[in-house]
RNA sequence: GGACGCUUAGCUCAGUUGGUAGAGCAACUCGUUUACACCGAGUGGGUCGCAGGUUCAAGUCCUGCAGCGUCCACCA
């Protein structure tokens, strides 16, 4: 209470908030609202000094999900690029999204509506399992867009955008339709990477590979020993393969057939002689299964060999497994074996080899390659570039995707920051594969296709095994006529993620915000989706608007806990940022995001160092406190510098140079960690202290010169700490003595 | 098997074009005489992973090695 009343004494009118420590809690929520009512989150509503247009598009977080650290992270940066930027003049659009994640959300939903229900979605049906999804999106959505805000994002609410929203819709089923009019998306039987568990296949990107030991069988096959980790696939076995050079092996001529006991009785083996053998592995001679792995169809292919299915989708054998038929391959391994063995045709068992399993790492379970009719994009395929605004590309050029994806990057008309991520994007375009688009799951954009009947055709496992019979229909409406069926597939999430810079646009549209905003000048992302996502962006936008998608592409790490592993539930060693928000404010935590974190390194974070920076809010709260009761009747304006203080004044000059050349280079961190150490360490201690003996008294030109000083370092500061810690300087900003009533957000930057 | 990254104070990391080793947190000592104890002044603590090389000068550039991590790859 004594305190109280000296502080009163002493800091005359000064606004009594400072008279505290800085809340962040009383304070955030209501600046937010400040500027949201402003309206200067949208570029159209910027005062007219705002010309040049500057847009960043969110990256769609998951619509059902909660704000993690790695959302934080992502925020951080891009809000202090857009306020940034927004500050400098330019009309900054940021605009925000959310993604449907459909195999995600789908399998969520169908969590739920088995632990309330104990049903499945065949039990309820497709329609009435949209209804309950699209429901409980409903619900999440204004979870997550309050968690955003929280941060103090600066992002433009009106151009919303949700990946399964109408516009949205519509931009898919037309990309979809341009790209199979264009010849660049192709329905074919290829072998995909069936989840049984979750019932629809992956893309390849999206398996996740895990080490395992098992056993290694050899087995004897006729006057051969191969060798297998899955002898639940040796039924359908009839071809031989062996390199056409080993020595070993002469005697055996290619097409040769000769007469094996094998599983379930004797087979007629077939020799083929193909030089993708590893003359070093085993005994250098395999037999295939086709049907289940992806070498194995391959040499199918290019020898025109029989694909037999061994497997179903669920995991059990097919009749060919003869006794075995119908019961799960798990299951019936073991006795295979007993069978092999007792027919004498087991060498011997490695127990110990160690190999890779293909998983699921979309919370699936392991995959079982499937010969299916899926639906896939072209990389690889030439055709007459449509248009083209692309360094070193004509309209009309022959193309493929492949090269347009690298050719930009080359061309450096995409940047990638940091620099070595270059590499590693080369080098996944340059062994890429077809992109699998189509998913067995309900949510998600179904396919624009329809199919009749026009006859017999045959069916592979549910699926029609190739389009004889089948009239095809690309469109978005039902065609005329009877028996016409829409493809039941859904398309890969990333299908449409990768539209997102131009779909939230606008786009097929010619809209004005596509003309004034595309290309956006930078994606913000985490490195681990720099193919599923940024490659695809890349992908859409060259081929369907000629253009690029973005400018620079700025990649950063993942946020670990404090011991560097990754957070998750199960290890309990999440932080979350809502917590850390709510302990010690929005500035705080982004702060803690960015000083100490280079790009595309991996941030390993504690609360010790969220702590640290509400510190440093707070001590930024006192050194205004001290300025404002200092300056507060004005006088000062007009007064010349004594000559160390207009050395202060060149010292803070080159700061300012060096904090706005490590923005524009996109080096947060610098920056940041310049500001820190100048108000610290040289405003507070150095300039702060200096000035308290002139401000006492006695000569009165040392004494306004001093307050001149003062005043305008603090107010250049919160200018300049404005896009790192918006809530806080703008709260003081209001404190200013101001003939003009601004928000801090929209003053010029101060170089 | 290939590629990339990391290795600097007890912990987390900076160190931008090579020029006498830095910050935050933690620890310890002292300080509450009026911006701030969410503070100030100070102390301790590093042969910059290892071994070579280039240079007047290397944490920084080059070569090799080791440990850790990540990504990619059709070894049955």
């Amino acid at each position: 209470m004594e305190k109280r009343l000296v502080f009163w004494y002493y800091f005359g009118n000064v606004n009594p908030k400072l008279l505290k420590p800085y809340n962040p809690k009383a304070t955030e929520a209501r600046v937010y609202e400040l500027w949201e009512k402003s309206g200067y989150f949208d570029p159209d509503k910027l005062p007219a000094r705002h010309k040049d247009p500057f847009s960043i598009v969110l990256p769609p977080p998951n619509v059902t999900g909660t704000l993690h650290m790695g959302h934080a992270a992502m925020l951080a940066i891009e809000d202090i690029v857009i306020r940034f930027e927004r500050m400098r003049g330019k009309r900054a659009l940021w605009l925000p999204g959310t993604d449907s994640a459909a195999l995600a959300t789908q399998a969520k939903v169908e969590d739920i509506l088995y632990k309330k229900e104990k049903k499945t979605r065949h039990d309820i049906g497709r329609e009435a399992l949209l209804g309950r999804i699209e429901e409980f999106t409903k619900e999440s959505e204004a979870t997550i867009v309050n968690q955003v805000k929280r941060m103090g994002s600066s992002l433009d609410w009106g151009r919303y955008s949700y990946t399964m929203d109408e516009t949205r819709n519509r931009a898919v089923n037309e990309a979809f339709k341009r790209m199979y009019e264009g010849g660049l998306i192709y329905r074919g039987a290829r072998i995909v990477n069936w989840d049984p568990k979750l019932q629809t296949n992956v893309s390849d990107i999206e398996i996740e590979w895990k080490e395992e030991t098992a056993p290694f069988y050899y087995l004897t096959y006729g006057p051969f020993t191969i060798g297998t980790a899955r002898p639940e696939t040796k039924f359908g076995d009839k071809y031989v393969v062996m390199h056409p050079d080993d020595e070993r092996y002469k005697k055996y001529k290619h097409g040769d057939t000769l007469e094996v006991e094998w599983v379930n009785g004797p087979v007629t083996a077939t020799i083929v002689k193909d030089k993708v053998v590893d003359m070093a592995f085993g005994t250098g001679v395999m037999t295939i299964t086709p049907w289940h792995d992806q070498t194995d169809f391959d040499i199918a292919a290019r020898h025109n060999l029989d694909k037999e299915q061994i497997i179903d989708q669920k995991g059990m054998l097919m009749p060919i497994a003869g006794e075995f038929a119908g019961v799960h391959w798990k299951k019936a391994r073991p006795a295979i074996v007993e069978k092999l063995r007792a027919k004498g045709l087991v060498e011997k068992v490695d127990e110990k080899y160690a190999h890779r399993v293909a998983t699921n790492s979309r919370g699936g379970g392991l995959l079982e390659p499937q010969v299916m009719l899926q639906w896939f994009v072209d990389v690889n395929k030439e055709f007459k570039l449509p248009h083209s605004e692309l360094d070193g590309f004509e309209k009309g050029d022959t193309v493929t995707l492949k090269r347009l994806m690298q050719g930009v990057v080359e061309s450096g008309q995409i940047e990638i920051i940091p620099d070595r991520f270059k590499k590693t994007y080369f080098h996944w375009i340059k062994d890429l594969r077809d992109w699998c688009i189509s998913r067995q799951i309900w949510y998600g954009h179904q396919i624009p296709v329809w199919y009749r009947s026009t006859g017999a055709h045959d069916r592979l496992n549910g699926t029609p095994s190739d389009s004889r019979g089948v009239e095809t229909h690309v469109g978005i409406e039902r065609p005329e006529g009877e028996g016409w069926e829409q493809d039941p597939d859904t398309l890969d999430t990333w299908f449409s993620s990768g539209l997102w810079t131009f779909s939230t646009l606008g786009w097929p549209d010619k809209t004005k915000d596509l003309e004034t905003f595309h290309p956006t000048d930078v994606l913000e992302t985490g490195y681990d989706i720099l193919f599923f996502w940024v490659a695809r962006m890349v992908l859409m936008s060259t081929y369907l608007l000629g253009q690029i998608p973005f400018k620079k592409v700025y990649l950063h790490g993942l946020v670990r806990d404090g011991k560097g592993r990754k957070m998750s539930k199960s290890l309990g060693n999440i932080i979350d940022p809502l917590d850390m928000i709510e302990k010690y404010g929005a500035d705080a935590t982004r702060l803690s995001l960015i000083i100490g974190t280079a790009p595309g390194n991996d941030l390993k974070l504690s609360e010790d160092r969220v702590r640290g920076y509400k510190h440093f809010a707070n001590k930024l709260w006192n050194v205004a406190r001290f300025v404002l009761s200092n300056t507060e009747h004005g006088g000062f304006e007009k007064a010349k510098f004594a000559k160390e203080d207009a050395a202060r004044m060149e010292e803070f000059e080159a700061l300012k140079k060096e904090v706005t050349a490590h923005l524009d280079k996109y080096e947060f961190y610098l920056a940041g960690d310049n500001l820190y150490h100048y108000l610290w360490h040289t405003f507070a201690d150095k300039v702060i202290e200096e000035s308290k003996e002139a401000l006492k008294g006695g000569n009165a030109a040392q004494k306004r010169s001093k307050q001149k000083l003062l005043h305008l370092l603090l107010e250049d500061q919160l200018k300049l700490l404005h896009p790192f810690i918006p809530f806080v300087t703008e709260e003081l900003w209001s404190m200013l003595p101001h003939k003009k009533q601004s928000l801090l957000m929209i003053e010029p930057w101060p170089i």
